[in-house]
DNA sequence: GTCTATAAATGGATAGAC
DNA sequence: GTCTATCCATTTATAGAC
């Protein structure tokens, strides 16, 4: 029952944070939920930010199994595809982390280090990809241009689901489309494929729209 | 005398909420830094809530200000730098707006609703531009990429601060290169530019970033 | 306008019984 | 493992004197 309850504590506790935002979630809220007493969570949890930390290290794990390169060949274009589907489902499952995402990691040494090297691998994936696009001859950019492009595919993938949130203020639980997100990501590489995949990309990215 | 007050509440909580992030500034740590009376800051304005709303609604003004498009004729790419250098400026002015970004709006509708203006403002600035460039036959682009495009601008202003934030954890104050966030902006339009004018930004942005 | 004092509420966390 | 009870600190906000 232990196991159970440690459990318990972590899933409702993700799913308030998610629904309500982690500021707005206190150890006692949570407890209340739960239906245990605030005293029975501490027993399992030494603080909130242990909590936090422990769902902060099953994200960071779905993340990194979501980067993996694929090996052995290049990459191409349905791999990109594939990752994307999959950050974009890490990220909504534990959006709470970037909805307050700078404040979180003001509050903890330890998750500031290891967000930094998420985005740093992040960036380091998206310049693997496009250098595979490049040497497949279906991509062309200047290593400069594959650098700024990487930060940029980072950055628009960590805080779309935030720039959509404000963008179009919804009420309460309705859903959000992942697919315009990773519609967005992809312009950001499109402009520098060929022709020819260029429009591929553009055909399928826009069926994607709805 | 009560109007330096009211101004100066104001002008320590922007420093206060900039430097340590608004959740982390309380009334009481206000007035402890102006060497004021809790009572008498609550005399000046109703809650924290009013003051951040007045900083917020200059901070809105001079958004506005920045975006204004240059009438009679076509925008070139110094107004774009021009703009972003302004949009960027105001930006790390108001720095603790965005570090907080959803949870401050998600306490309230009006700036929500604000907010949200700006955002699509800025976003129909970026597309007025690129179609400024598109009729002056500088840049090739799509409608639709365009859309995407402007849409990205917005989104990448308005966090780069955040990612560079999380990307490369500073220590306490020390200051942050804009001219990184502006580069990053301006990748963004650059693919779609005519060679020479992608060349031409590329070494203007290459010597931005020192 | 400004202060002191304090109420009222909340959040984090612990002690000790069961 | 779990609960009740409670403490301590913090935060927002107000009352009333000066």
């Amino acid at each position: 029952m232990a196991r159970q309850t440690r459990e318990r504590i972590l899933e409702t506790s993700l799913a308030m944070f998610n629904a309500q935002g982690e500021p707005n979630v206190t150890t006692n809220h949570i407890a209340d939920e739960l239906g245990i007493s605030p005293g029975n969570l501490y027993y399992h949890y030494r603080n909130k930010d242990d909590i936090i930390g422990q769902l902060f290290a099953r994200y960071e794990q779905r993340i990194d199994d979501a980067l993996v390169v694929p090996d052995g060949r290049l990459p191409n274009l349905e791999d990109i595809w594939l990752q994307l589907h999959l950050v974009f489902e890490c990220m909504w499952d534990y959006r709470f982390v970037h909805r307050d995402l700078v404040d979180i990691l003001s509050r903890n040494r330890k998750l500031r280090l290891h967000y930094a090297r998420i985005l740093r691998r992040a960036s380091d994936n998206a310049v693997a990809v496009m250098r595979g696009l490049a040497a497949a001859g279906i991509l062309r950019a200047s290593a400069d241009e594959i650098r700024a492009t990487a930060d940029n595919i980072a950055l628009v993938a960590a805080f779309w689901l935030n720039y959509d949130a404000v963008r179009h203020p919804r009420q309460d639980g309705a859903a959000v489309d992942l697919g315009r997100g990773i519609h967005q990501v992809m312009m950001l590489v499109a402009p520098f494929l060929r022709d020819a995949e260029r429009l591929h990309l553009n055909t399928l990215a826009g069926a994607y729209l709805r």
